[in-house]
DNA sequence: CCTGTGGCCGTAACCGGTTACATAGGCGGC
DNA sequence: GCCGCCTATGTAACCGGTTACGGCCACAGG
């Protein structure tokens, strides 16, 4: 800490040289000006400027106008750390997700982001890594700098990461499986699958393939339950047939192309993500087979690349997953501990030309 | 703040009751144990505890061990505010960007978060949004709560965003316009543009189209000046033609048709992003026209459908320019203020069936 | 003229850490 | 046996804000 003497009295405007942008490599950085600097420059107490910065009722008019003046003069700043210490609030909402990829992650930020700023909070990002050590490290070091936590746990061992999470914290989960004891924002991935079955089946398709998610994904397990219940539901006779997948699109490709070598009889794929719809749709296209005249493909997300493919999909709005978590942790800070709470999002289906002609 | 009594000597260990993860409505949420709880659930003062939890020397052994065994019984950790205050860091970084959209901006986080972790730091978002006093005021709550900044700021108007952002602040800028007077990472926009140049000079194409990015944008700025040039320099006789777009894909279809609909030749086009490019390879295939056989056609960034759709293009390793930007500010905070450098990223050529057979 | 009231402002305690300095033993050298 | 040094620990100041409380003054009512 630098031990700046205190010594003289009635300082001579400290840093009142403005905003001064050009660097001078050879000169440390200036100082900020603290609420002390502006107290002295303004000869009123720390208390007065306080009160007059932040709005408060007790302050004469004219002294308020006089303190804002001296404090944009100094390029006064309050510091975000000793306003967290002293109001035990940070306006900071920490995000902790499995990884930063792809279109899915953007979105969930941006609508994140969306709600966020709109009632003046930031975001801390932390990532939960492979290393399970470092990610509660790293969650841990968010106390004390974020009033409230969003969690995006999908796989299935998420239980033990809960565990780990600080239980001051006022919290929200997304994408997480069910019975968490916490307030969980969810895509309705069951509804989404359901949707696509009645859809491929009102087309009159008779043998179904779904390309199932990673196994130890919960969205991907809950899409496949859901195409195995609609399929038992509503053509209990048909053939089905379940591939796993890895999310990719390499895989999707790969798939089908074993499905075809094997000579495998299908006319509808439902692939339990684009990636792998699109990865199916490219070793359709080379083997020649007509889509949606032979085959209908139907994905489930609806990344930007579906509609330019033109994959019939089902749309989930992921930006709306990532501001409705926010909202409903904001509302938690307003309205103190209430009941866990679970909320879907549905996807809703877009036929596009993957399953029309 | 809450006034807790502090009369009673000796309090029977505030809240030794562990971990309590069980959420009862009713009650409201546990206060989290202090650096001062645990001294005195252990019988030492805070300063030990303190040097024995940082890890410092001149602690007994046996002490720390009983501190730690104490600090993990009552589940206490640090607040960060708390000790940012006192040590005046706080292993936070701070981001801003002008948008959290696609591709482009989850890569530029994942290359971030990636540097960031390594060495310990954790990431504060914020947004430049359109509106600009929002803006200013995000970026002011974020003194005190990171030790630097990465901005990015790749439209033209960013020298103005510049004079907002805090003196004090050690920062570096990404995708900026030079002469700053900060540290920079950059895209080599012009050698890369120069690289399809020649590329496609080199397969024989006589006319080539530019697909260029929005007027405000410096990277398309950059890569339409980098075209251009090249083109002056290697085939001065060659007609050039300039089209103006906006990074998005319907404009590249659009404005092919346009081309095509007025009967110009061409038989090479160079779009500022791939998104265009694909939205020109959607035109050229919906009018018939064979590519690469009778145009061919380079995209810039390499995106993931770009590789899908075997798109040539540009690769940008985005996610190295997040990289080294954080690697870049966590050296300065190393090494204190230095003259300031600016790193520029080459892009690479990627060869796919777009501009060959 | 005295007192009550309310507006405006200053003093100081507090948030939860870190750390300079003081202090208390233990021990070896003379 | 005394002095000095080293090690382990405690005391208290400090980081930069917020805010409870009390003081001072002007003014109104009795």
């Amino acid at each position: 800490m630098t031990k700046l003497a205190k010594s003289e009295p009635a300082a001579p405007e400290p840093a009142a040289n403005g905003p001064e942008v050009g660097a001078d490599p050879a000169f440390a950085r200036p100082e900020p000006a603290t609420i002390r600097d502006v107290a002295r420059s303004a000869n009123l107490s720390i208390a007065s400027v306080s009160r007059a910065l932040n709005g408060h009722a007790n302050v004469h008019p004219e002294t308020r106008a006089h303190i804002v003046a001296v404090a944009a003069k100094l390029g006064y700043v309050p510091n975000a750390a000793a306003r967290s210490l002293s109001t035990a609030r940070t306006n900071a909402i920490g995000v902790v997700l499995p990884d930063f990829h792809g279109e899915f992650f953007s979105e969930l930020m941006r609508g994140m982001d969306r709600s966020a700023s709109v009632h003046g909070y930031q975001l801390l990002m932390s990532n939960t890594h492979a290393d399970k050590s470092m990610a509660s490290q790293a969650i841990a070091a968010m106390l004390g700098r974020v009033d409230g936590l969003v969690v995006m746990a999908p796989q299935f061992a998420a239980a033990e990461l809960l565990r780990t999470l600080p239980a001051h914290l006022p919290m929200v989960l997304a994408n997480t499986s069910e019975g968490t004891g916490h307030h969980t924002i969810r895509i309705d991935n069951r509804l989404g699958a359901t949707s696509a079955v009645t859809h491929l089946l009102a087309l009159g398709c008779k043998s179904l393939v779904h390309i199932a998610g990673p196994a130890d994904n919960i969205d991907g397990h809950e899409r496949c339950e859901g195409f195995l219940a609609a399929m038992a539901a509503q053509a209990p006779g048909l053939p089905v047939r379940v591939c796993q997948g890895d999310f990719q699109d390499g895989c999707g490709d790969r798939i089908v192309r074993e499905l075809l070598d094997e000579g495998y009889a299908f006319d509808a794929i439902f692939a339990a993500n684009d990636m792998m719809a699109l990865g199916a749709l490219h070793a359709l296209r080379a083997a020649d087979i007509d889509v949606p005249g032979q085959v209908c493909v139907v994905g489930f997300d609806d990344i930007p690349l579906a509609r330019y493919l033109s994959l019939t999909t089902l749309h989930v709005d992921v930006a709306g997953v990532g501001s409705r978590a926010i909202e409903r942790l904001i509302a938690e800070f307003a309205g103190g501990a209430a009941p866990a709470t679970v909320e879907a999002i549905m996807p809703e289906l877009i036929v596009r030309n993957s399953t029309r002609a």
